[in-house]
DNA sequence: CACTGACATTGACATTCGTCGATGTCCTGG
DNA sequence: CCAGGACATCGACGAATGTCAATGTCAGTG
């Protein structure tokens, strides 16, 4: 079962309109994206499909050194403590910043070419 | 209230370390992204945040004349008709897809600028 | 050596999201 | 005019998400 209950209903058309009607249904061959590949650029876009963590990266890519530690970030967001913490890790954990405690503080910056990487996805198209 | 109950709470350190402990909470002046822009963008890159969104678009991409009617898109995704309809209205109202219904079928096809100008907007960093 | 302050982790909660089945709408063919 | 097919819309439901308060951890300080 799950075998695909289309079936072809294009074997009785074409007949009428010239090629309004002989168009529907013309796979071309390769099996469009692969579901790994899919989930694996979701799992990155949905890191900075959120309002917050893009207003993060944005101060971070701002900041002086291109880093900033949690209080730089927590303070023009509104946010809990906590709240920010766990939206840096989600971001973090999806490649796009990096993690460095320095004494008692951590600061956050930018994988170098992480945010190209994905945007490269969306401009490279035949 | 609400009011920064930090206290730069830097003003009995910088005395061990040269530079490691003057650095924390040094904002650049700029208040980041602004929280409406940040939220029209969090909105269109979720609506690409997804591995079944993605492999749509994907799929009109690479289709014949950068066109799609649903049926090309529901069968390599076994995805039931309802959602893949689900899915591209997110898409079509997100300003990615756009949609043309001739005859019966419903044809989708890509917003010239949109994938690029989300790209842009990974890529813009000084 | 106890204390404070910066940050992470945990648990709880409401909201949103992805998916499906059922139903509705509209076009086409007999 | 009526049947059928393509697609959209409508509930419904489990899963994931965003947020907070409370607690834990660890470095630097008096």
């Amino acid at each position: 079962m799950s075998m695909s209950v289309h079936n072809r209903w294009m074997t009785t058309a074409m007949s009428t309109t010239p090629e309004a009607l002989t168009a529907c249904c013309t796979p071309t061959g390769e099996p469009a994206m692969s579901e790994e590949t899919a989930s694996s650029l979701a799992a990155q876009f949905k890191a900075i499909a959120d309002p917050n963590r893009l207003r993060m990266v944005s101060i971070i890519s701002s900041s002086e050194n291109a880093e900033a530690c949690v209080c730089d970030i927590t303070e023009p967001l509104n946010l809990g403590q906590s709240t920010v913490s766990h939206h840096l890790k989600i971001l973090v954990d999806a490649g796009v910043l990096t993690r460095e405690k320095r004494g008692v503080w951590a600061y956050y910056s930018l994988v170098p070419g992480a945010l190209d990487s994905l945007a490269g996805v969306l401009t490279s198209r035949p």
